[in-house]
DNA sequence: AGGATCCACAACCAAACGGTTGAATACGAA
DNA sequence: TTCGTATTCAACCGTTTGGTTGTGGATCCT
């Protein structure tokens, strides 16, 4: 517990039993026995992924009768996209950025990206720098390591 | 080992820890040891994260003398990013066409999409369908369970 | 009421995970 | 060659994960 919600989504979909659920869902509503006839597992098995998408807030469950029908839940997705295309997009501006270097074209707007190690060079001058603008600062911040 | 890449991204950054370091990588470069400063854990613990994002295709290293500098590698992002819109797209059209059915709009084109429950209701006809549309079919197919 | 169905909880187990420490490897510098 | 630095490998350890079986609680149907 006290691990954070894109945590959960990350592992919640890191098992590919849990993505095929997901994937299911994604056409249609569908109860645990519904699931369970699909996997060679118990239902008792699927039902726990379940409760694994379910507190990841990537799966939810209404009641109808003895039944609890799941439905994929799509805000918890957005979070996941948003926190990966941020990284995705800084890395590419950098790589980019780099390869109006290489390509000699050096003006101002690109001059200053000049630390790097393309096949060999060596430029890492700042360290220790800490960032600071992540959602999920794992040392001493938040306290993920120990 | 033996498991696919897409989950191996996943599991990559289900840790807080690994996902801190990604967005470090995500503006600069850096070593296992410049990395490490930032962590209350050992250099070694530091280097298996590193090793399991590198595994994940997530960040590739160059050597340079004996520094080992790590980069982000941005095509499994979109291996991520393209998995999780696919459904969460699928979802969220289904979720309008139900909205339009609900708003009492019920043309032929949303008309089909009958089956639903949203507070109450019971209308699962279709099952056992395996829809065979995803990466990972985790039954006997590729073989997830057991 | 009684039985059948759908599902969750509990206890258990093997394997994987995330950390540790200690030793080994690879390279640069003297 | 020897020393120091950067990094990895190996063994170990406690906790979590993904499965099992068994049991029990709701709920529907006679």
């Amino acid at each position: 517990m006290a691990v954070d919600q894109l945590s959960r989504a990350f592992v919640a979909l890191a098992d590919p039993t849990r993505r095929d659920i997901v994937a299911r869902l994604s056409t249609r509503d569908a109860t645990v026995g519904e699931l369970a006839e699909s996997y060679a597992m118990s239902m008792q098995a699927v039902s726990k992924h379940l409760k694994v998408l379910e507190e990841a807030g990537l799966v939810s469950r209404s009641r109808d009768g003895q039944r609890r029908p799941c439905h994929l839940e799509p805000q918890v997705f957005d979070l996941m996209t948003s926190w990966i295309e941020r990284y995705r997009r800084q890395a590419e501006e950098r790589f980019s950025r780099l390869d109006a270097l290489l390509a000699g074209m050096s003006d101002d707007t690109t001059a200053h990206a000049a630390a790097h190690t393309t096949t060999r060079g060596a430029a890492h001058g700042a360290r220790n720098d800490h960032h600071t603008d992540d959602t999920d600062p794992p040392q001493q911040s938040e306290g993920v390591p120990s």
